[in-house]
DNA sequence: GCCAACGTTGGC
DNA sequence: GCCAACGTTGGC
């Protein structure tokens, strides 16, 4: 079988008030389904793109500060996102219907958090991430791929090497 | 609090 | 199918 040339990395955002890395950490397993998410772009995405394995940086938007507060990895690829048809949920949608899901998740398993986070400015310090989706103007995706080397360059934003130090 | 960017809705 | 009006996102 050929590789995949879809993306392997991702970044999902949430505001903190909402759920946070913190939230995460408290789950069971440290892994919860992304649910909610209630745009085709993004869903397209979660339903056939994500795999089991692929790696997810997690952003907390509208939030003090913004920042990325942490890797996770998906431990479950797309399935239907039943809050859309639990009428007691915030994401309710009464259009959709179990036989005919819309809208799509998937499991993530927190596998690092950045102490301390990488701030939204550091980010756009760096020349090498002017073209990264989450720093374009007016880009409010909130399920999108990263590159390679952004993943690679945040991870060492997230940690320095030691031979930086003198 | 402001407002730009974007997505959705609905009249025609 | 067009597009104006409106609602939401989300940085600043």
């Amino acid at each position: 079988m050929p590789p995949r040339s879809a993306s392997r990395y991702w970044l999902f955002k949430t505001e903190p008030e909402t759920f946070s890395i913190n939230d995460l950490a408290a789950a069971p397993d440290q892994t919860t389904c992304w649910n909610g998410v209630r745009n085709y772009q993004a869903r397209n995405f979660l339903r056939d793109t994500i795999a089991v394995g692929d790696g997810v940086l997690l952003y907390h938007s509208n939030a003090q500060p913004l920042a990325i507060v942490g890797t996770t990895r998906v431990v479950r690829a797309g399935y239907p996102d039943s809050s859309a048809w639990d009428s007691r949920s915030p994401y309710h949608d009464p259009s959709c219907q179990p036989e005919k899901p819309v809208w799509y998740m998937v499991d993530i398993q927190l596998e690092n958090r950045f102490e301390p986070p990488v701030e939204r400015a550091r980010l756009l310090q760096m020349p090498q991430l002017s073209g990264m989706l989450l720093l374009q103007r007016g880009s409010r995706l909130s399920v999108q791929p990263v590159t390679p080397e952004e993943w690679r360059i945040i991870l060492e934003l997230a940690a320095p090497t030691r031979k930086s130090r003198r």
